[in-house]
DNA sequence: GTAATTGCAAAAATTTTGCCTCATA
DNA sequence: TATGAGGCAAAATTTTTGCAATTAC
């Protein structure tokens, strides 16, 4: 059995929680902490590391791009797009390009969309075998 | 007039590019380090950075994931797509959620697919205006 | 009262830069 | 031979960790 531990609110944590739901960027965690501070200038950088990892990890809020990334390079130019594995972080190629499509008109986000990239997650075939879901 | 600099193929970025085509894998520059140094031992790691940032402007090899990333946190937990300004990095919210379709049969990549994110990019209507295309 | 959490400082991890030497074109 | 590029070490940047003090429950 994994022994439950309880999690507290602080002040700290409802905080960065209801600054974030506020906000409409996506900031940083370095820019969370600049915002924070306002609220709580004795706040601690690790202190909304901590957070923002715990927040996350419940599911109260969410993260951009992949956890934990470092920069990858592919030596194929070639437009294909990627699978990563959720278990092992494995990224491989997919060869055929999905298609996407959209309804709405999106238009009115004042964007001019020149590209977008599809990324698909799973399970690979070893992570498959060991941790069926 | 932007004085063309020339690029020179030395061995180190001969050997980067090699190596990276050879790879099915799309490896960290730590990795590529480590590969390349098999056959250059003398190789630095700020050599393979900077033959790596080179021979992605070139468009010669690619960069997964966003150029500089750092993680981004968003307080919304509603699943939608985001849009990443090209010019200034900014990131928004893409309010209706695009379809992805594919004619292929995935099933041979082994992989149980469980879920695809879709990033847009484009430019803002700030850097729009400033920066015409 | 107990143990989860904080703040601080130090460490770790990743990437960039300065500078002098080397070697490609 | 001129200058782009490399190697090395140091700096910069981003994130994590150890620990004593604090605080939510």
């Amino acid at each position: 059995l994994v022994p439950k531990t309880q999690t507290r609110l602080t002040k700290q944590r409802r905080i960065i929680l209801d600054e974030l739901c506020r906000i409409k960027t996506h900031p940083t965690a370095d820019e969370v902490y600049e915002i924070v501070r306002k609220r709580i200038p004795r706040i601690s950088l690790s202190t909304v590391y901590r957070n923002l990892e715990m927040l996350a990890e419940q599911g109260k809020i969410s993260k951009l791009g992949i956890d934990n990334e470092r920069m990858r390079f592919d030596g194929n130019i070639q437009e294909h797009s990627h699978i990563r594995c959720i278990i092992c972080g494995k990224v491989d190629d997919i060869p055929i390009e999905p298609k996407v499509t959209w309804d709405e008109d999106y238009s009115d986000l004042g964007y001019e969309i020149v590209s977008c990239n599809i990324e698909f997650f799973g399970k690979c075939p070893e992570c498959g075998k060991i941790e069926p879901s």
